[in-house]
DNA sequence: CTGAAAGCGCTTACAG
DNA sequence: CTGAAAGCGCTTACAG
């Protein structure tokens, strides 16, 4: 029933090549047959296979979204999804349509990410990652499949990535603490297994000393991953170990939000007894009470990288090359600043 | 270079045929040679090619996510964004990856949305919706592709949808007001394109009239959207309309969380001269101060349920079953209830 | 400027 | 239980 590219070779009198090559926008074809073969195609409303062309170029228009990592990184992950959706667009503006890989243990291909995009001839891949990633990544990363990584550093030749200063953010951070006059700083991160949680906790220690400031281990936690309850635990662990510190930087927006509910709790105050600046700037941060202080990743900045690296990537033979983006601190009320943004 | 379906074939010394069979699980094949043949499929590491696949059967196993209507629906908005994280996670589950259509200008199927699912053959297809629908998505529902739709009611034979039990939950609100004592109710809503905010509405204006109350149209206002701002302006223009009611339902939590922070900057507090209560129960209703107290949408249940009915729809002539979800009051601090959750 | 034909990698009657 | 062959709807050298 439904009209394909020899019904319409067929309807204009001209062959299939000749159809093909209209579709595809050769040169070297005559205006007539040009304008004859568009209008029937119109008419008919003929939509070409992407099945059958795929078959045929080894090329799908598809880009893989691929969420790695054990810990559950998914839609709700607010700083994730919004990166994504800036680069959806970008991707859309560019052409691709977006192919979500499922990771329940039911399916088939179930964590095998290479062959599951040879499977389904993606052009490319944008790589979200948690913590603890898989092997199969490293497989993926290392073979001729584009692949671009948000927050993860993938070093195949046809790779790149993308990420924000980790290590610079920190020095912000420190040096606002330190104009406010605060000289006992302490940190909350995610678990050792992260690089982007490591990397934030050196470019913090080494502002503090760069400061001349000492570093007290007691106010350094690391706890299970970057989410709320991460947060509320690792202050209660500083509390039972040590007096506070004056200032504390959480490695997430999620951990700050958590350690500021703790500190409630123990009846101190933010930011009169602790100085709270929390680290991606997520949508709830307007709505903490004190709104909470955050190091801005300029999320619509990364997706929007993210998909044109990756767009070079599978059209050209670029370098790969790896971006680095300026985080920005903002203002709010948890750091004891009388600035307002 | 990479393995295909012949290439097994002559390694196992069978047809073609016979390995297809084999991958499709029939059942008139000898032990032998299965299991010959599935060793020979590992040692390989042979992965099957889904559009050669797609071609052959018209199936590809994959669903297409269609975010429709004019107003701005995509990755950030809370109450969706979780609805398909949970259908993501059970559609994935049923074995099936989702493929999200951009639509942006510049795709050249854009907005022909039934053209882009024949296009790539998506087994079927789940429509989220904002306001102001597009004709093109009635044409889709009306095909023969199985769709689901979320807050938006499709009609077609191959289409089903699924929505909190949007009259009911007006009630609900308003029930709860009156034991508290308040007899001046307000309502906020969105557009009245809005289906999904004309139900609350109705509901609302029902359930006041039951309780013997009055109906104040000075009180009920409707804005642009589901969003921040349309609360914000909703309360300044009731409060430049006449004095303010004791209590308002807003119909969304974004609505409510605008309409908070009007209050404050009007002096007025939240429960005690005004109480709120908002409706999705998204993320950030935890974080506000006062806590906002909510409908919640059974965002996981509804997400699953939209898996479960697609997969139905599509695989078997299921009869198209459209679901009501029940609706759930969440009682914090904004509504001036001694109860907490 | 146009067309015939092989090929992409599967599935599916059908014959044996 | 197994296989030969046609077909799905495109693209791409190649010949003219």
């Amino acid at each position: 029933m439904s009209v394909n590219i020899k019904t319409i070779a067929k309807m204009a009198g001209v062959s299939v090549s000749t159809v093909s090559k209209i579709m595809n926008n050769y040169s070297d074809i005559s205006e007539d047959t040009r304008t004859k073969v568009l209008e029937i195609m119109k008419q008919t409303g003929y939509v070409p296979s992407n099945s059958a062309k795929t078959l045929a170029t080894k090329k799908s228009n598809l880009i893989g979204v691929i969420f790695a990592g054990k810990l559950n990184i998914d839609f709700t992950h607010p700083f994730f999804i919004e990166v994504l959706n800036s680069f959806k667009k970008q991707m859309g503006f560019l052409g691709y349509d977006l192919l979500f890989f499922s990771n329940e243990k039911s399916h088939a291909l179930d964590g095998d990410y290479l062959a599951r995009c040879r499977h389904f001839n993606v052009d490319g891949c944008i790589i979200v990652t948690g913590q603890q990633v898989e092997p199969s990544i490293s497989e993926l990363d290392y073979s001729e499949i584009p692949c671009i990584g948000v927050d993860i550093e993938l070093k195949g030749r046809s790779s790149g990535y993308i990420m924000s200063d980790n290590y610079k953010m920190s020095y912000k951070v420190v040096e606002h603490f330190y104009l406010q006059g605060y000289r006992e700083l302490g940190y909350i991160g995610s678990t050792l297994e992260s690089d982007i949680s490591n990397t934030r906790e050196k470019g913090y220690k080494d502002a503090i000393e760069s400061f001349g400031l000492a570093v007290n281990e007691n106010w350094f936690i690391n706890g299970d991953n970057f989410f709320e309850e991460s947060g509320y635990e690792a202050i209660n662990k500083m509390i039972a170990a040590d007096r506070m510190p004056q200032a504390v930087f959480a490695a997430s927006d999620l951990l700050a939000i958590g350690a500021m509910r703790a500190l409630k709790e123990h009846q101190l105050r933010v930011p009169q007894d602790v100085a709270i600046i929390g680290c991606d700037d997520i949508e709830a941060c307007k709505y903490t009470t004190p709104a909470l202080s955050t190091i801005r990743q300029n999320k619509d900045k990364i997706g929007r990288l993210a998909a044109s690296l990756l767009f070079d990537l599978i059209n050209t033979q670029s370098e790969t090359s790896n971006v680095v983006v300026e985080p920005e601190l903002v203002i709010r009320e948890s750091c004891g600043s009388r600035l307002k943004e």
